[in-house]
DNA sequence: TACTCATATCGGGAAATGACAATATGATGG
DNA sequence: CCATCATATTGTCATTTCCCGATATGAGTA
């Protein structure tokens, strides 16, 4: 098993979640979808005090990012929090920084730290 | 028990971190801190092919959102990843937003979700 | 066809970010 | 004290991001 790269180099999916986590009102537009809510456009640009322009952009980037995804029914957009991606992007997180910085007490298994 | 806040309300810890891994250079730069490896400014300025000003700040915007920590020795300082911080401000991200969005095959323990 | 509703996209202006060169700071050595 | 080396800070500029209002798209309905 190639041993290879000794880079970390994110994932695809990190890299999506990060970008898409970037900014303080997309973390706080995350904030709203506790608990598995579906929210439409308007319910979200209402909660946020913003823009329907904006607040759409928002959700698209989120949902570009792997964080959200969307059911369309009829002329209503409904989206919520996509586990299994969200789930996916964390674990490659983890796993890429886990090899730049094995935590002190777990799993210390040759990890060629100086 | 509360059953208290409706919202997730990211952590101190998970805001400095997604802050400080936002931008796509400083992810880059993480990579080179692969394996615990210390490493001075300009050093990675050099890997980089950076500037020794904006490697500065790039070090310290990730210092400050808790991913490296610095070391001084004489006139050099060392930065290295900061395993622990890393670590709680990766859980914080996970428990914020495994209550937003449980992965399906695990713990699905009255959630709330409709 | 024309009208409405919800969302998406376009244009522009304000603010934040990232890069550089130049200068300042702090510690070491002569 | 002065010079040097590594890092930090400052000033400036180009690029990007974020927000808004205005307009376009798509689906449903009269």
């Amino acid at each position: 098993m190639t041993m290879a790269t000794n880079a970390i180099e994110l994932s695809g999916e990190a890299r999506g979640f990060l970008k898409a986590m970037a900014s303080e009102t997309r973390q706080q537009i995350m904030e709203l979808f506790a608990g598995g809510v579906e929210l439409t456009v308007g319910e979200v640009a209402e909660r946020m005090s913003l823009a329907q322009s904006a607040t759409s952009t928002h959700l698209a980037t989120l949902r570009d990012g792997g964080v959200l995804t969307s059911r369309r029914e009829w002329k209503t957009v409904y989206y919520r929090a996509d586990p299994a991606r969200i789930g996916k992007a964390l674990s490659d997180l983890q796993a890429s920084l886990a090899a730049c910085c094995p935590p002190p007490s777990e799993a210390e298994a040759g990890c060629g730290c100086d």
